[in-house]
DNA sequence: TTGTAAGCGTTATCAG
DNA sequence: CTGATAACGCTTACAA
């Protein structure tokens, strides 16, 4: 491995031209072209590490999020790594298994001069190392979480409007039973999606009927089981929807298994318009987030704040969701 | 941000000492103590940027994929990440694209003393940076992909097998029209996978009709045409193999757009045994490639080299496949 | 424009 | 077992 100080002597220079070089500080020609056969010559590359050492900055951006084996998270990263790379930076992917704990040290770790900035999609509840980020200067961007009590860049979707809009829809087509599989109420996306039920429903003078309100916890198992529930009730929904993509698989896997058929024995609305999704017949009606939109705001308000400008600090981005309306859901139905 | 000299000064030592306090060299138990509570008074830790010019380890691999979105990849990510942590590494994540002008320039980037080792899932046929990374001595596994030019560790599944096993099978059931979808001849995969179907039909002495075999590329497109092409024949095949992941999807897609049904019209058999396929019905029948494992085998040598232990080397291994019998297929076929 | 030299925060050698 | 000190390879004043 050579060092600038060899390139230096090759190429009959000192080393900080040849560091200034190396940073696009303009030398004279002769020494230009010198300093660029030394390098091509000794294949010098300089030590990130030195560099870093010098410069406090690592040009590495830390990732975390829940599990890398989930689709919906993975079009986010993507999306981050394009851009930060775009702009010189790495990422650090660290994957928590959706645990508090492992969360927490791979945060910590992260924050020992790894890295350069932090966007976390993940997210324990009041997560202690916030404030030890804060004291260290390391910028932050929440993803997809709500915190009411960190101050905190937020790139968030509306989850209210998200479900409000489905359920809006369903009510213009004459559905009055329809059932919310929902994940858990303590999770921050968890309420917000149940207040769209519950605020559309309200605002049609529909009253809320708890039997056909799953609010369970995000996972396939969870929404597989309220499925098979509401469906076995005396009075079944007449449509349902559910508040995520694993929410969605585990219920679409129970309308296999109960051989329900879409949409003439019941209207189905999913959400997360990844993976899967075109393989199913009918045509799935579907909420989908703004995924790419979503990174690539995180990664844009990351780099900003890298950058030292804190202006509009803290900013909530509330990105809008889409309704797209396919064919698992009965339109005009009529009322018996 | 506080120093080993200001934890040195607090705790009453030299820098030395605390500096081998925490590298867990024993020092005096009264030492010991003041340390500790120095580090949590000034809540220090350690410059990574300065341990790793010091030391020229870095604690961190690099991977690199060819896309994040791919289900099958982010599998062994999740196991690449998980051992490598437990061994004290990050990973620094590069998604090429497909790209190999990206892969290039990543692994270029990432072998600037970012990283003390390299696992490759994505790869060009013949990298130019595979001897840059020698000569650095930087260790690569490369996982999935066979390179007979480079001498290289290798994490490979048995690919031959993989088909050889599916397409015995159906012969077994009396197929005798047994397509293959497959991807480009070009790549390693492709051409290991059509061996492992021309020996199959070789060994039971069926002769390959070339209508038959649809050597494309390993996209969903090239399979949902391919598909439609292979039922339009004159002379349909009874069964269809494709032999990836994408391939599976795009095939299934088409199935669904002709209305075939499976197994009665087509019997047909997967690639990749995640994402999707629980929830197709009937149960798909699917080749299954052990993922995890491959993921795990890859860290571990990768590790193992990073502590210069390089008995073996170069270690390619061949990690077998599992063909699973579900429902996708006609059993007992009758000729007629 | 360039050379010189100090210093970033560790680790490691060498005496003690 | 500990302290002093010289690196590691780069950047950046400062002076020329």
């Amino acid at each position: 491995m050579s060092t600038i100080i060899d390139v230096a002597k090759e190429a009959g220079v000192s080393p900080g031209t040849v560091s200034r070089f190396m940073n696009g500080v303009l030398v004279k020609e002769r020494n230009r072209l010198n300093i660029g056969d030394a390098i091509k010559k000794l294949n010098f590359s300089p030590n990130l590490a030195a560099r870093s050492l010098k410069t406090s900055k690592t040009y590495v951006v830390g990732v975390v999020v829940p599990s890398l084996g989930d689709f919906y998270t993975n079009s986010q990263v993507m999306k981050i790594e394009q851009k930060l790379y775009e702009s010189g930076y790495s990422i650090i992917l660290c994957d928590t298994i959706s645990n508090h704990l492992t969360e927490e040290k791979r945060v910590n770790l992260l924050s020992q001069n790894m890295v350069d900035g932090l966007i976390i999609c993940s997210c324990s509840k009041n997560p202690e190392y916030m404030e030890r980020l804060k004291e260290k200067g390391i910028p932050v961007v929440l993803v997809d979480y709500g915190s009411s009590s960190s101050i905190c860049d937020q790139v968030l979707v509306d989850n209210i409007g998200a479900v409000y809009e489905p359920v809006q829809y369903l009510i213009n087509n004459n559905h009055k039973r329809i059932a919310l599989i929902n994940g858990d109420l303590k999770s921050f996306t968890g309420r917000e999606r149940f207040e769209g039920y519950r605020r559309a429903l309200a605002d049609y003078m529909i009253e809320i009927d708890e039997r056909y309100v799953k609010n369970t916890y995000f996972n396939e198992q969870c929404a597989h089981d309220a499925l098979i529930q509401l469906m076995e009730l005396s009075n079944p929904p007449t449509a349902i929807i559910t508040s995520s993509y694993h929410l969605t698989i585990g219920a679409l896997e129970a309308i296999q298994d109960m051989n329900i058929k879409i949409p003439d024995e019941l209207s189905f609305i999913g959400f997360d318009n990844v993976g899967i999704t075109k393989l199913i017949r009918p045509h799935l009606s579907i909420i989908e987030q703004p995924m790419n939109e979503i990174g690539e705001m995180a990664a844009e308000l990351l780099l900003k704040r890298i950058n030292g400008d804190f202006s509009g600090f803290p900013t909530v981005l509330r990105l809008k969701t889409k309704f797209i309306s396919k064919n698992s859901v009965i339109e005009k139905r009529v009322v018996q």
